[in-house]
DNA sequence: GCTAGCTCGTTCATTAATTGAACACACTAA
DNA sequence: TTAGTGTGTTCAATTAATGAACGAGCTAGC
């Protein structure tokens, strides 16, 4: 499944480096080449990303993942979209972990009344 | 899979409210009947809760959900840990934040360079 | 040449997790 | 009796993710 996380991961990632390897974004990730490669076909199919094969240095065919122009354009919505989210979650932790504080303490306390 | 957020969020309701029905529980915590079906058996398969028949205030047969001994002592451990567990993950957020903010900040400047 | 070995991306059978329609049972009300 | 409602239970189907296996392209050593 392709979602946000991983469109922004991925173009992050491919961005900082165009010569990574499907293996490397995996293990960089935490997921498995099947999914990397998965979700990288996706990006080069709506148009965000596209692959190149070239020639390095050591003359041996080398791939090259390239954000589009669009690519570009759209990982910055990406992130901004990703970073509210994020901040959406960070709020909701904030209330959860004042929910769950108040019930420890108060657990607590009537243990101290049973005791 | 019967994780800490299940068997946290199926204590806190069963214990509020003994009398729940699976189906009511399943709404309340977005998953479906038979996740519930599955957690709430396998809770009660490692002796934190215990179900008992009994006839309601309309001579209706029922059902009642009740916390162990056990289940209430464990209850305040998994709460515990889950707790800090959300706490952990209150802290990636942060700093994931920071990081997105500054890329966004970092990009927009970048723009701005540019045109 | 040729072969062994390495690293690419790709494939796909398998596994894991979840879903929710269908079912059996018990009861009520008409 | 019968239709309707509300239980928990079941399980075939779906969805997502995995990673071993594969073919292609190249290098290094024989």
């Amino acid at each position: 499944m392709l979602t946000d996380e991983y469109r922004y991961k991925i173009l992050k990632l491919v961005q900082s480096n165009p010569e990574i390897s499907q293996r490397e974004l995996a293990k960089e990730l935490g997921v498995s080449l099947g999914k990397v490669n998965f979700c990288l076909n996706a990006l080069i199919k709506v148009g965000l990303l596209k692959v190149t094969n070239f020639r390095n240095s050591k003359n041996k065919l080398a791939y090259m993942y390239l954000l589009t122009p669009v690519g570009i354009e759209e990982k910055a919505k990406i992130t901004l979209r990703f970073l509210k989210n994020k901040m959406k979650e960070y709020e909701v932790l904030e209330s959860e972990i004042r929910i769950l504080s108040n019930e420890i303490a108060t657990d607590s306390q009537s243990k101290l009344f049973r005791d």
